[in-house]
DNA sequence: TATGAATGAGCGTTCATTCAT
DNA sequence: TATGAATGAACGCTCATTCAT
């Protein structure tokens, strides 16, 4: 059995890195909570079933706990991503809808709202945080939405070529969903995947859908 | 001289009114600087040029100061988008597009930006806040924008029903510029207004402005 | 009209003087609710409905405050107690017996017992307090208490020796019902009269009065 | 070595309970010394000889630390009282005279005395300490005083029913002498072994032993 | 290695005192 | 003279970090 994540793992060094994962989760949930400055290192202790000492026999302190944790979630996160490349000769929103998608869907079930919440939040204090999300996926994936945009542009497949100037308008309905998942889905719970839709077809063309 | 908004008010509730905003002004910058739980109180004094004890003579404790200042900021603000109505008889364009590019604006240029910022980043801690700007803006802003979009469908203005179900997507532009502007300005600056204009005319429809 | 201490004093220094008093009534209160620490000048002030500022015109600070509070208070009751001097001739329980009444009606009625507290309290803070009344009345009290006794013994009044030896005796149904009062009232009220009263018996012997 | 509370306990949790008594100490002498309101919890800390922050490992807050300290010296006494029971058949001087005298001697060897000056002043603050106390003490003992009068005026031991009516007049002489030591022992000692034995030669009638 | 008791710097809040009006 | 807004020293309490076991 190779997968350390899983119950009970049996070596010394296995035993280790299940423990840091689990400070790590725990860490996850308490600052998401509180915030940075408010989470308590005791809460994250006992979350993870460990004591507070045991905390800085993995993590140099409180930042690099905060730190480490935000590396950490946002590089499966980029993972995930990368896999999903689109393919050569594949049309522009079969390449895009897929990652939009699972973006849109991780937003709520997993934490990856929560994690945006939590960077914006302490963007202020980390900046640097913004800065390694931006030089490992951002930058790229505009580049990549920007050179995709053009070929669509030139098969017809997109209406417009607003996506060719603002490739950051492939996210407008992330953004939407993300603040108002943030803030007002309380009082106006939102049908995200339909809204994605809706914003697909805006941009796509797909008018003959939902005629007047 | 009756505005005692500006320098040495003459009257002593002018100077109360006066200390008191001064305060607001520090705390703004203290909170967006630091988020509510690592701002001092000491330094928001500071800050104000005002005493420590002083800021309580207006306050009841720093959580009341971090709620007032959230009220009566937002609140500046909804008082400026209620002036902004939309007249009867006027195109969908016409009465959404200069509130939209006042927004963006004051994103960047006012401090709603950070403002914005801080309502997420304590949303957990303070979840009233939220419900605050939903009733009193939000709500009513979907409800005229899903009106308009149906009255400007009917009218072949828009080109696609996407408003209409998902009246949140006229904030589309609101909420990239302002994630964008947060996190990754300083990497990549976004020309905001172009941007705004690009989204309306893929949602306007007008496709002749930059032929493929 | 000389009163200076009734309603609605004409004359400038009686105003001041009335002010005064308001002010040291409500200390009174303040300090015997909560003590001299936890007793807030401001609340002093409001009590006797004057401005905060307005105590400094007539005390130095809380302490000189405190202390003159006391001493006043404590002067009265000496005043009180030093008309009621024991006539030539008469026997010692006539003598006494008025004065100890009075003592025991005026700690429950008049606030001397909470004077008491309050010296007892903060005896550690302020030792010249007890040193006060000790010059003033203890001391010749005792003094006028053995001489009675003396007496007494040689007419054969008293009893037993014991208030002799020891004048302080004479205090002891004071002090009872001064510690039951301030302790354990409230779980047992106690018939103060009726306790001096058989007090007294044991001491003068008239042992006739509840045979057994 | 077993006894803990001698000097260098070994294990961890003598250790413990060894510092949390050394709190208390310290706190008895800061409280005794400054009243509740005015001791600081940082004073107690260092005459325990600890950091500030240990306090609050043992005591939720300064009031709980004022609360268990009461309680348990209050409960150490209690406890040493309960140990002297009078025996059945004994005269009942016999039974009360160690008690008294372990009281008068305890008021000023022991703590006893400022302990009782702490529970007076802070009586307003802290109701329940008195409750505590008379439930647990007086009145269990006021009750075996008065049994004990009753028996003793029927086989002539005590020459007045004082005792009957007013049980708490058993308590006169300590009353006395807490009064006078807390308040006037530097300007005039007592010798309160004689004055107890005064007052119950005056009880319980032993007249032959000083005659006129 | 893991623990959690101990530490003490740091912060929110109070309130005695001052002083401009 | 009287006021009460302003001040800032002081104090209760928290919690990140250390270290003896």
């Amino acid at each position: 059995m190779t997968d350390e994540t899983a119950a009970e793992p049996a070596t010394r060094a296995g035993k280790k890195a299940a423990r840091r994962e689990a400070i790590l989760e725990a860490a996850l949930d308490e600052f998401c909570e509180r915030g940075f400055a408010a989470a308590r290192v005791e809460d994250v202790a006992r979350r993870a079933a460990v004591a507070k000492g045991t905390i800085y026999l993995s993590f140099k302190d409180k930042q690099a706990l905060f730190q480490e944790l935000i590396r950490s979630k946002l590089g499966e996160h980029v993972l995930r991503l990368e896999t999903a490349r689109p393919q050569p000769g594949q049309a522009m929103r079969g390449a895009v809808e897929p990652i939009l998608r699972a973006l849109v869907e991780e937003l709520q079930a997993a934490r990856i709202g929560d994690l945006l919440r939590l960077v914006i939040a302490e963007s202020g204090r980390f900046p640097e945080l913004a800065e390694f999300y931006y030089r490992e996926v951002i930058e790229r994936a505009m580049n990549a939405i920007a050179r995709l945009a053009r070929e669509a542009r030139a098969t017809g497949e997109l209406v417009s070529d607003a996506l060719v100037r603002f490739p950051q308008l492939i996210g407008a309905p992330v953004a939407v969903t993300f603040l108002w998942g943030t803030l007002f889905e309380r009082f106006a719970p939102l049908d995200r995947s339909a809204l994605l839709g809706a914003y697909l077809d805006l941009v796509f063309g797909s008018v003959t859908e939902n005629p007047p």
